[in-house]
DNA sequence: TCAATTATGAAAATGAATTTCAATTTCATC
DNA sequence: GATGAAATTGAAATTCATTTTCATAATTGA
């Protein structure tokens, strides 16, 4: 079962949890949202929707992410230009980012000697961490290339 | 000098740089957002400077903020309740935060290892990091023991 | 089918931040 | 000290992303 397929699922399950009903342009936004796999901001997954579905209103993209979110199943960012972005989440992995400020794209790594000595700071402070966020910001490969083409 | 007073200084040299004038309720602004040397909103800057000096607006705090943003003797962050919150800038130092997500404290530390281990992720990717942010969300050792308390 | 309840879209409301604009203040020059 | 050009200010208006409202439509279990 593929991760996609699964966080799916556990969408449905909430749903149900939740005594919410099933209708075809919500299903639409998360099915859609979900398969695709990547950040979207609200207006980019509006917009993409709308090249293969019309008839489904920003209230629905927002509401739909806004459920994904309570439930954990997208993560919420906002990688300094206060346009919140949203990812599926992937429960069995964690994951920082990348982001170029010139393009705009979004590289994902993860590494565990960083999360190890983040613990360890914590720890020295009596601190115990729930959540955390790391992002760096700069220029990505192509886009160093073009910046430095004369 | 106190970094307090080079920021100060700074700021000085930027105003003149750019032809602004001297007014005693800008000056009052940012001398005390400087020397608080601290996080502040808008509003807990504005309401702390109310308690000292009356007749400064909302406007005039965050057009100041925002010229010292600009001129980088303030950083901006959003600590993830969409809560823009502002600290002077000490340019010879620079460090991330932990932020207790019961009480709101913020704790500031700094690891050469961690950022070296970014530098490394970066190159990984052909990425050149230009910021970022780190933040560790959690519970502060006061709050800690209160959670626990029955 | 029939309620009962949830989902939806359009418009209104919200809230932080910015902008506008008329009035005030600063400051170099006289 | 007076003058005037330019910056500063406060209050109100505006912006923009997001949330809420509310009347209508769709879903679902009986
Ligand atoms: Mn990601
Ligand atoms: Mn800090
Ligand atoms: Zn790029
Ligand atoms: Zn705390």
């Amino acid at each position: 079962m593929s991760k996609q397929t699964n966080t799916l699922q556990r969408f449905i399950k909430h749903r149900a949890k939740y005594g919410l009903k099933s209708s075809d342009k919500r299903t639409f936004v998360v099915d859609f949202f979900i398969k695709a796999g990547r950040h979207f901001t609200v207006e980019e997954l509006y917009n993409e929707i709308k090249k293969q579905k019309s008839g489904i209103s920003y209230s629905t993209v927002y509401r739909a992410l806004k459920l994904l979110k309570q439930w954990d199943l997208a993560n919420e960012s906002m990688f300094g230009d206060s346009i919140t972005r949203y990812e599926p989440v992937d429960k069995s992995e964690h994951h920082d980012h990348l982001v170029c400020q010139e393009c705009g794209r979004i590289i994902e790594f993860e590494n565990g000697k960083i999360e190890k000595l983040q613990y360890d700071v914590a720890q020295q402070y009596g601190f115990t961490v729930s959540a955390h966020r790391l992002e760096l910001y700069g220029l990505c490969r192509k886009c160093k290339k073009k910046v430095r083409r004369p």
